[in-house]
DNA sequence: TATGAATGAGGGTTCATTCAT
DNA sequence: AATGAATGAACCCTCATTCAT
């Protein structure tokens, strides 16, 4: 007999692997209950409704990345390795389960109307925190002063979730440690330092 | 009497409400007739279907960037100049059509599942054509050349989206002129001359 | 400019070829209109509805049917002869007109449901009158008497339908009188003498 | 409660009735719901669409005849057991399922644009099977030679098919055994013995 | 006459959810 | 815990018919 947690474990990766193959509001709970290889009443056991079913996939997501922006606010880190602990987060969350970081990025990330008033706040205080964290930079001369720190988020998410966007466009496979070290460097390179070359003039 | 051409204008209008408002997949024919004030039927008389009606907001999108793309390409601008434009255009679609590119944004970027073959290729092939500008930039020594100009084209690219994204979540309105060309600006710096302040090190 | 006549008719024969295409229920009014070459608001004008176009088909054919019937019994030709011509009429009219049969044959001949009750009695009223001429032939012993003339009427236009329906259902086409006075003693043969063979017993 | 079988049962014959009464084309899902008396999503779990409903009554009717056939052909019975066998064939089936054998009548047979590609399959399989009969019956010279086996099987299968149609029509009832024997031998004599009377003529 | 835009009732189908077993 | 039969609201689409021009 499987236990209570496992199966709704289960259920949860089936909801995860049927959201990443047909989309978020395709994905049918009968279709759930299939690749979860129970009947689909049975999903109702565990979870209430598709939406709370789909919720918990969203705050499971969001509740990882605040838990590892409150470590990193607590531990006081350089910013540099604040960034770089955020970037290699991704990195490390797309190897570890990619159809969940696929999800995340194809169902949820940019969208409002799909978005329920709870979904939309997460979206909002996260990018609240990394301002924070650019604020912070400035401060300590870190990063420049002459833009609002809403701008230098902006920059710096909109890379990240661009290039794991487009891993996950391309069903990218992440290999070993190196790759997403590389990775991550080049993006707080460009970040930092921009991708003006040689000639590009003052 | 309403023309055949306004009629067919009026119902894409009241499509792109209504996805804007309930989103893609949750967006009701019968809503699009209501918005466009019209009975549903007539609907079909225009657009043979909602994937039709839908499919036709994509392509009018994709179209005119596409056209903008070739325009840069035909008259030779300096690589600044062509991503200024590239970032401008955005911004100026949004001015004027908040909702068209709220759609798009939240609706067709980044997303693979609700994208169907058609799609999928806009999207591949807008990011070549970006790839190919970087490309050039690094040629002449404009862009900084250690790194894959595919990197070069996601920072530019994810920037600009979550910029315009983050303007759509909060409904932000673009006033005038200098807004826009402010913002472009900033994008650009950024994007250029990076992040890092005065004691960002080396 | 057409005239009103010739209009009605052109309407006519698209109905007949639209029915026989698509069948009854799927013949939609504006197939009939581009079949036409008109459009679909002018069928209007000359057909108060589908049920009216639709009927006046039903109606041409049995109007036909029974003016030769009455023409039959009028000029009071032997039995063999009357049931000759009755078999003749079917091969010429699909000769001369395969689409208006074929739309008889295979939708309104054998059925009830989509018959309203105007349609259904043609259908009684046309046994009734076959049974009329087998029962003088029973009368001048030209046909058997251990029967209901019924039955005879059944065999008697059950071969011929079946007949009409197999050229139909192969779109054979009848090339000349030849063939039509084949078949037709093909036909009044088995009738009268049956399929029995040397051997077949008593 | 309902064992899973009789259910789909208890549908298919709702759905036959309900074909009866409204024809094929105008028989709707919830009419048959209705008289099925369930709820018309529950239709669904038995029969995957309308086409798949009807299909199966269609295949029904047919797969009964076909293996009919196959026992006489197995059986090698005299010629006119065989006929007599099909011919009480479908008199039997009509009393015991009179509204299958209406549906069938009224709806199948000689139609051809409400047939789809497999079901004008059987109807021409099987006018082939009885060309076969026919033919052995012109070698072992108990059916005239003198005509195509064709010609014989449309004289036949047109006489039963007529005979069972006028009952359908009239909604005629079959009481007993020997009603369908007196009818059986009644076609059976017509087929082999012809309709002549004494004065008949040569 | 002639057009085709406009209407809207109606039907097939889907699927989240409930519940008896 | 587990099943899947059962429900029915909801939605896409069709098409006969009307009517302004």
């Amino acid at each position: 007999m499987v236990s209570k947690q496992n199966r709704e474990k289960e259920i949860f990766k089936a909801a995860v692997a049927v959201i990443k193959e047909h989309g978020f509001h395709k994905a049918k709970m009968s279709d759930v209950a299939k690749a979860a290889g129970i009947s689909y009443g049975l999903v109702y056991h565990y979870y209430g409704s598709k939406e709370d079913l789909f919720d918990s996939i969203v705050s499971r997501w969001w509740d990882r990345l605040f838990r590892l922006e409150s470590e990193l606010r607590e531990n006081d880190l350089p910013l540099v390795d604040k960034l770089r602990a955020i970037v290699f987060y991704f990195l490390d969350a797309y190897q570890r389960d990619p159809a969940l970081v696929t999800v995340f990025v194809t169902e949820f990330s940019n969208t409002t109307s799909k978005l329920n008033a709870k979904r939309l706040e997460y979206s909002i205080k996260f990018v609240d925190r990394i301002d924070t964290i650019m604020e912070e930079g400035q401060a300590g001369c870190l990063l420049r002063q002459d833009m609002k720190p809403r701008y230098l988020s902006y920059i710096f998410m909109g890379a990240l979730n661009t290039i794991v966007s487009s891993m996950v466009l391309v069903n990218e496979e992440i290999k070993g440690d190196e790759q997403k070290t590389r990775i991550t460097e080049s993006i707080l390179d460009l970040f930092l330092n921009g991708a003006r070359g040689a000639k590009g003039g003052t």
